[in-house]
RNA sequence: GCCGCGGUAGCUCAGCCUGGUAGAGCGCUGCCCUGGUAAGGCAGAGGUCCCGGGUUCAAAUCCCGGCCGCGGCUCCA
C-alpha cells in the first residue's frame, strides 16, 4: 500500500493503520472502523428499514435474502417429511377461542371487530395447522400416517411493548420456521430427538454455525407451578408428566451433543414446556445470548381440538402428542443475530449480491474488450440464475471501489476483469471464506464457457445443497446498487 | 409500558449549551489521472434541520406535545 493511501486511511478515523499488515489487514479493521455504531439491530440499507415500529420492511436485498433461504427452508422440511402449509394472517377469533390463545395469550394479540365480527391477526400458526390435520384425518381417516408433520414459514404478529422492541431481534411482525408435529406417545421420544438433528445440520450445513459448548446451551424451560391454572393451561399433574419426560429427553439431547442445559422455570409456553435452543452471537456490544430454534410439547392444544377423541376413533387406542417446534426460531431473529455475528456477510446462496464483477478500465484501447467482457459474465451468470452486478472502475480508482463493495453490499465473489485478463483470458475471482474472515484469490480460465468460474460457485452453495437439495438460484442484476 | 440518549444532505455525523445567511467527510455528477484488490486528484450539484404547537424582531438551536430510532428494565421467538 503506498504511504500516500496509509496517510489517508489515518485521518478518517484517526487510527493508527502502519505497520506490517496486507490488505487484509486493514480491511478488518476497517469492517469495524466503517460502522462504529453498527450494532445489533442491524437491518441494513441492504436489506431494508424498519416502516413502523417493530415493523421490519424488507427491501430489495432483503427480498432476495428471504426468499432463497424460504426456499432452502422449504426444500429441507419436504425432503424430511412435512407437507408445506400456507395459512391465513387473519382469523376469527372463535378459532384463538377455541385454541385456548384467547383465555391465555391475549394480551400479545392484535383483535379488532368488523361489521360486528371479532378478528385477530394470528400471533402462532398452530390453530390453523391443527386443523389440516383435523380435515386429512377426515378425508383420508387411518391412510393418514403418524407423526403426521407439516412445515409452514408462518409470518406472526405479536403485540410487545414499544420498549422491548430490539431491531431486528425483537419485532411485532415476524416469520417463523414453524412446524407441528402429531406423533404417538411412543415415538415422542425419537420424533425430538429427530427435530434437534435437524436444527443441528441446518445451523451448521446451511449456516456455518457449528453446535457446541462455546455456543450453544439448552434451556430447559418449565411452568410456574403456582401459575398453573392462570398463565398455563392444563393440571397440575400433566405439567409434571410432561416436564419429567421432557427432561429426560433433553438430558439425552445435551449429552449426545456434548451441550449444556439448564432449567428455566416460568419459560414454558402456556400449553407446555419445551426445550428452547440459546445461542450466542457475538456483535459490537459483546457477546449476547438469543432464543433461537425452540422444540415445545403440548398436551392441551390436542385436547381443545379433540384431537384425542379423533385419534382413538381413527387408528384405535392409541396416545398423541403434539410437538410445535421451529429450528431457527424466527427469520427476523436469527437474521439479525447472523448479520451482526458476521457483519453482514452472508452465505453465498443468501446474499442478495452474489457476483460483483469489476470491470478495470486503463484508458487503453482494451477497454471496449474489457467492457464486452464484463457484459458477457454478466449475462451468463444471470442466465444460470445468479445475481450480479457489474461496477467500472480504474486503475486508480480501484482500490476505492473494492472498499465501498466490502463495506456496503459484501458480495460473496468478486471476479476482475481488465485489460489483463481480457488479454489472458482469465478471470481474477476473489472469494470470501466466512471461516477465515478473508478473501482467497484465483485466477480461473475464460473461454467459451464459464466452467471454471461455475465450480467455484458450486462449491460455494455445496453445503446448502447437501441439507437441503436444493441451492436457491433467483438471478437479479444489482448493478444500480454497486 | 418505565428510565436514559438521539433524529440535520443518499450515508456517517458536526453545529444546539450561549437564538442571527445550513456545515464536513464519504457517495453522486463532470473533468483529469492510472499496470490492479478496503479512500488517486480537482470541480459541481445536493437540505421540509422528524412532525405539530409555543416563546421571540428572529428558532436547527430555547419550551411543550407527538412520532420514530438506540441503550437499559420488564417481557419474548
Amino acid at each position: 500500500m503506498s504511504p500516500s493511501r496509509l496517510k489517508a486511511m489515518e485521518n478518517p478515523w484517526g487510527r493508527d493503520v502502519s505497520g506490517e499488515k496486507d490488505h487484509i489487514d486493514y480491511a478488518h479493521e476497517l469492517d469495524v472502523a466503517i460502522k462504529p455504531d453498527s450494532t445489533v439491530p442491524l437491518i441494513g440499507k441492504e436489506y431494508g428499514y424498519f416502516s413502523g415500529p417493530g415493523v421490519p420492511l424488507f427491501s430489495i436485498g432483503g427480498g432476495f435474502l428471504r426468499q432463497a433461504l424460504q426456499q432452502i427452508l422449504v426444500s429441507f422440511h419436504a425432503r424430511r417429511g412435512y407437507f408445506i402449509a400456507e395459512t391465513p394472517t387473519l382469523a376469527s377469533s372463535e378459532l384463538f377461542k377455541l385454541s385456548g390463545h384467547m383465555d391465555f395469550y391475549r394480551e400479545n394479540m392484535y383483535v379488532f371487530n368488523i361489521e360486528d365480527r371479532e378478528f385477530t391477526v394470528k400471533p402462532m400458526n398452530c390453530p390453523y395447522h391443527l386443523l389440516i390435520f383435523l380435515s386429512h384425518l377426515a378425508r383420508f381417516r387411518n391412510r393418514v400416517k403418524l407423526p403426521f408433520k407439516i412445515f409452514e414459514m408462518g409470518r406472526v404478529h405479536r403485540y410487545e411493548p414499544s420498549g422491548s422492541l430490539y431491531g431486528l431481534l425483537r419485532v411485532r411482525g415476524f416469520t417463523q420456521d414453524d412446524a407441528h408435529i402429531i406423533t404417538p406417545e411412543g415415538e415422542a421420544a425419537r420424533v425430538i430427538s429427530d427435530v434437534f438433528e435437524e436444527m443441528r445440520s441446518l445451523m451448521e450445513l446451511v449456516f456455518g454455525l457449528p453446535i457446541d459448548e462455546g455456543n450453544v446451551r439448552l434451556r430447559l424451560s418449565l411452568s410456574d407451578r403456582s401459575q398453573i391454572g392462570t398463565h398455563f393451561m392444563g393440571s397440575w399433574e400433566e405439567w409434571s408428566a410432561a416436564e419429567s419426560a421432557l427432561e429426560e429427553i433433553a438430558s439425552k439431547i445435551a449429552e449426545k451433543y456434548k451441550v449444556k442445559v439448564s432449567r428455566g422455570v416460568g419459560e414454558a409456553a402456556f400449553y407446555g414446556p419445551k426445550i428452547d435452543l440459546m445461542m450466542s452471537l457475538r456483535g459490537s456490544s459483546g457477546v449476547k445470548e438469543w432464543q433461537m430454534g425452540t422444540i415445545q410439547f403440548d398436551f392441551n392444544l390436542p385436547r381443545r381440538f379433540k384431537i384425542y377423541d379423533y385419534v382413538k376413533e381413527i387408528y384405535g387406542d392409541m396416545n398423541v402428542f403434539i410437538i410445535h417446534r421451529a429450528l431457527l426460531g424466527s427469520i427476523e431473529r436469527f437474521i439479525g443475530g447472523y448479520l451482526e455475528h458476521y457483519k453482514g456477510r452472508l452465505p453465498f446462496s443468501m446474499a442478495p449480491l452474489q457476483v460483483a464483477i469489476i470491470a478495470i478500465k486503463a484508458g487503453g484501447e482494451l477497454d471496449v474488450k474489457v467492457e464486452e467482457v464484463s457484459e458477457r459474465v454478466k449475462r451468463e451468470l444471470l442466465s444460470r440464475g445468479l445475481r450480479v452486478a457489474v461496477k467500472e472502475s480504474s486503475r486508480t480508482g480501484l482500490s476505492g471501489d473494492v472498499r465501498l463493495l466490502e463495506s456496503s453490499i459484501k458480495p460473496p465473489l468478486i471476479v476482475y476483469i481488465g485489460p489483463k485478463e481480457v488479454r489472458e483470458s482469465t478471470l481474477a475471482v476473489a472469494v470470501y471464506d466466512q471461516r477465515t474472515g478473508r478473501r482467497s484469490n484465483m485466477s480461473v480460465k475464460y473461454g467459451e464457457t464459464l466452467e471454471e468460474l461455475m465450480k467455484i460457485i458450486e462449491e460455494q452453495e455445496k453445503s446448502v445443497r447437501e441439507a437441503s437439495g436444493v441451492s436457491p438460484r433467483i438471478p437479479a442484476d444489482l448493478s444500480h446498487m454497486v
